[in-house]
DNA sequence: CTAATTAGGTCGAACGTTTGACCTATTCAA
DNA sequence: TTGAATAGGTCAAACGTTCGACCTAATTAG
């Protein structure tokens, strides 16, 4: 029987083994966690052989390594300028509250349909988060290179809304107040899922986060509700709500 | 020189044994997750023989089974009396925005105090994590019994500071962002710690997130800043803040 | 009271399977 | 031909589970 004839993908480059094993093995990590994916499993998923794993990365404690570092590449051109966005829109602002406050709103939303999308960021979002809570020998990489510049921009826009300054203790636990409650609703999907009734997020139900945490986000910072923001089906309110005092400048 | 003297610990009771390995175990699969630990690790850890796991729970699978029913278990005493405490407390404010924000700020501190702490719950709270994003078959369980009530009863909370519905998507939505805020505190721990340079969670250090979070919550649900919060040397402020605006009860 | 039996629990040693790493032969592109 | 990549297989180690022997405390029969 010889097997050669009609072969659409033989002799497939390596370039795409490497990358179909990055992405596959970035999915399983993710959702089991590195333990629990075998490499035979992974090898199976990426339809490579098993071997390549070996030849590639030169064993599993190899690949997962470089699944984190492409990790940390792939989310660059979706994280960095957003980041350089962000600080220099509190610097434009320039005390202007209600400038900070479209700033911050626009960030929220684009960390909140980052975090919440489909995407690879999905199976990213999961893997980082096993990270933070059992750190490998990768943590240290991925919070100089992710956390760090995070959560320092988010930290100069809460500087610029509170007054404090941008390394003051309180300043940096109300970044992370903000930033996690954005991670919170990707983190407890399943939880946020079983309450609201959903079986997955689609861009409108996203859209009906973002209209919740931004006002909850500009409360926090003592901003006032931003322009851009509950285009008028949003929250129209009772009567009770506060926030909302009349607050110039700085 | 009869065999028998001064046998301090012979013919352990079952229970002991049991108990144990529950502990063990919970902690465990905690920090490692459910694949990445073996029955013998199991076993070694809980100072009890392999057959142990087998016997008294059918096999590695009942343990944690067995492992989450008594996290359940265990954290009632903690937060049943807390939620019921809460809904008392909104219904007793009975649309008072004072007293509604002290009955919160009260409930984010028990919240915070009891996820931060460095005992049990410090595991319990990352098992719960972990089945949130890989739920088995005792999600559900977990649901019912641990998440919903607590969610009900924030959402009662909230519905009665923005006066929507407890049931409405915005109110649960706001909902999660409560308690998200507050988890967040204890799933990033390594983040928050690399941020403040610290190394582990202290009473004075979650005081301190507590003295950041409540503010924060109360301002989320538009609420007054609460009597029983910042006694003083908590946050002086500068001359930036809002969500200060005088408005009586409803 | 004594001796045999039962019940509850522990123990060490295996069971068969799966794991990650490794190896060699083969295949294809250049 | 050469070298990168794949295929298939072997290997020791570790996996979860099971087993029978064993131990002790309580119960029962005589």
């Amino acid at each position: 029987m010889g097997g050669r004839p009609a072969r659409p993908r033989r002799r497939a480059d390596g370039a795409a083994s490497r990358a179909r094993l990055l992405e596959a093995a970035g999915k399983l990590f993710a959702s089991q966690g590195y333990a629990a994916v075998s490499t035979r499993a992974l090898a199976t998923a990426a339809r490579v052989n098993l071997s390549a794993i070996g030849y590639h990365f030169g064993g599993k404690q190899g690949l997962y390594r470089e699944v984190l570092r492409s990790l940390i590449a792939d989310t660059e051109p979706l994280l960095g300028p957003a980041v350089e966005h962000l600080v220099a829109g509190v610097a434009a602002a320039a005390g202007d509250r209600a400038r900070l406050a479209d700033t911050a709103a626009w960030f929220v939303r684009h960390l909140l349909t980052s975090f919440l999308a489909d995407g690879r960021m999905r199976w990213q979002m999961a893997l980082m988060l096993r990270e933070f809570h059992q750190p490998s020998e990768a943590f240290p990489m991925l919070l100089d290179e992710r956390i760090h510049p995070l959560h320092d921009a988010v930290a100069g826009l809460v500087a610029a809304a509170t007054g404090r300054a941008p390394a003051a203790p309180e300043t940096r636990l109300l970044t992370a107040a903000v930033i996690g409650q954005c991670m919170a609703f990707g983190i407890a999907r399943t939880v946020i899922w079983a309450r609201l009734g959903w079986d997955r997020y689609t861009p409108e139900r996203v859209e009906q986060i973002v209209q919740t945490v931004t006002p909850a986000v500009l409360a926090m910072l003592g901003l006032p509700r931003a322009a851009g923001e509950a285009p008028g089906a949003a929250k129209p309110q009772r009567g009770a709500r506060g926030t909302r005092g009349a607050r110039g400048a700085a």
